[in-house]
DNA sequence: CACACCGGTTCACAGGTGGTTCACATCTCT
DNA sequence: AGAGATGTGAACCACCTGTGAACCGGTGTG
């Protein structure tokens, strides 16, 4: 029965997270993560997309369902908010990279990864 | 959906180099780089022209879109701060060689290559 | 109805990044 | 050695991003 359901069921997976969007869900390690609606949208669209550079202006496109006006920061604010609960959730992890000037990455990566030329932000 | 976009899209292999103009992004051994755009772009047409010798006034084109001045020194810049995030990346690989007087030229090749007759600078 | 709470939006300021340009060091070739 | 080419570190500054907080409207509760 669920096993039915779930059978076309999306699941993304980006290291320890887990994100099922049809269950409006993410999981850290298993556990239920506390986010709103906006936030566990723009995780999603992040992570359908993992591993790619995606503009601010389509992720706002895709979470708001608009045209982003110049110079807003709802985008980098929502960024702002998952950073703090992923953290929380797996300290040691890091997840949502920026890419000046052209936008965000989701990818999980080790934290810290001293100069080395990869992303350590 | 994504996939389909991606049948024409151009990727150039360098080594453990990977080059993906249209994602912004270059890989080493599959991890994201993280580089500027100029850094990006100067890498790129580089690897177009893999393993021939570019000459800076045709890198300047290239990249920053009109004339070098002379005496211009930004496409030296940037080739060492290419070089120095290739070397963290992928220490014991050398990827832009100087041919003195002439220009540049990308080819990946292992670091410290000794009398092997052949030069490596 | 009054009120606390919560999420979403917006704003202002702090802080960081990248592009450009210099100045000086080092190297190459003659 | 000398002239010119290339390597390298750093300063300058415009612009981008991070961050904390105020504000606002809806909702649930006493």
């Amino acid at each position: 029965m669920t096993e039915a359901t779930q059978s076309r069921m999306e699941v993304l997976d980006v290291g320890p997270l887990q994100i099922i969007p049809d269950e409006h869900l993410a999981r850290a390690d298993g556990r239920a993560l506390m986010l709103s609606i906006r936030e566990l949208r723009l995780l999603t669209e992040l992570a359908r997309r993992m591993d790619r550079i995606v503009t601010r202006e389509e992720l706002f496109q895709l979470v708001w369902g608009r045209e982003m006006r110049i110079r807003d920061r709802s985008v980098d604010v929502y960024v702002r908010k998952l950073r703090v609960k992923l953290e929380a959730a797996l300290p040691g992890w890091s997840f949502i990279h920026t890419h000046f000037g052209l936008g965000y990455r989701l990818a999980a990566e080790p934290k810290h990864v001293v100069n080395n030329g990869f992303t350590t932000r």
